[in-house]
DNA sequence: GCGGTTATGATGCAAGTGCATCGGAAAAGA
DNA sequence: TCTTTTCCGATGCACTTGCATCATAACCGC
């Protein structure tokens, strides 16, 4: 504990200083890890590669995980957290209050990680579910991603229903759950090549449209 | 070709008998990498692992699939054709006329392979999808077999709006895209452990129902 | 029967894997 | 300035990987 980063307090001559901030190397090790994942699937990735890719020695990668398992951990926790801060941020960013449709297809737009500079993310997600079952720690932190973004998405519906944009008799629950379905769905689809970004986000906010009628 | 199947005519004296048939091995081994990877994910499967899966030899193994990545390939396309089969032989099967809503719900529950022994399909497909990036070939397979399904679901629907369940105003080829990221995105919930099955074959349902009203 | 053909399972091999170890360089304390 | 402590990156190591090779064993037409 209590690890301060006193890192480049003088002026570092073009070696890399002693004393290196953990935190940065550990999410550009995680970045690495995304990378190469979303670059040629899980398997391909070995320490020695990763180290490659994030610029550091394998050593480094070796002190700031103790194992491959811990790495991919915290690779999968970074991302996980990336989407859902990204998908609350740009509910909250709203200075402006939206109208509940709005907020639920780009949300959701949003989690279904259509644009490009997501697919990345979309390959290392999928990745990672599809690993799940062979590390139970991994799918740990799934299934508690998922549910805070299951969260997320009924207290969507429920201000659209409070605002009665949405119908009241509709479960929350259960429409939170298709949604996220559906999003989930056609990034799989994007992800298979079956069908282009761009028909996605459209099935996906003409599902929300139909949603508020 | 004309590959004979003279296997065990003679009584073969607890020695496996030279001749063996192929195809049947090949599929044995199939299966072989299905389990592995329902089990323990697509990184653990190598040749000397689904060798013992499958209770053959690795030469065997390797007689049958000329690479690695061939072998994976004749998984995923036996996967995929058992997939497809299992859907239309649902529709086919049915002697007496099903309304077009029983018929789509219960396609969909097989093509989201939510039954407890799916669920290694489930994996399976996941897995590749996953893989899909690194192997062209691979990605040809499932952009294939997602075109059949897809054009499954369309003439599923058309049908309905034949038979009037379904609204004629609605695109079929929209429809579909929406029903089968539905099925995916459920797969993808029910195997990282965010819904269980009969959740999930719930909203699928409802996703039905309200369809065609 | 019997050579010829072919399939078989064991073994070899180079490359790559995750992880442990270690010499030495930089920072800290005296 | 000199020790001490911390930490880095290279190397070593045991192991696994995919694939090639090979002697052997079973079947075939003759």
């Amino acid at each position: 504990m209590m690890q301060v980063h006193r890192k480049r307090e003088a002026g570092e001559e073009q070696r890399v200083p002693k004393q290196v901030d953990y935190e940065e190397r550990r999410l550009r090790i995680a970045e690495a890890v995304c990378a190469l994942i979303a670059r040629s699937g899980m398997e391909a990735v070995s320490l020695r590669d990763v180290a490659a890719e994030a610029d550091v020695s394998m050593g480094a990668v070796q002190r700031c995980f103790r194992t491959k398992e811990d790495m991919l951990l915290f690779a999968l926790e970074h991302i996980s957290q990336r989407v859902s801060e990204r998908a609350t941020q740009r509910i909250a960013a709203t200075s402006t209050p939206q109208s509940a449709s709005t907020l639920l297809s780009h949300t959701l737009a949003e989690l279904a990680l259509l644009d490009e500079e997501s697919r990345a993310g979309a390959h290392v997600w999928l990745a990672f579910v599809s690993h799940a079952p062979a590390s139970e720690r991994l799918a740990a932190v799934l299934r508690e991603t998922y549910g805070k973004l299951h969260d997320l998405v009924v207290w969507l519906i429920r201000y659209g229903q409070d605002t009665q944009e949405i119908p009241p008799h509709l479960d929350a629950a259960q429409e939170a759950h298709t949604l996220l379905a559906v999003a989930d769905g056609l990034t799989v689809h994007v992800l298979a090549g079956h069908q282009s970004a761009e028909t996605a986000s459209a099935v996906l906010q003409r599902h929300v449209d139909r949603l508020v009628q």
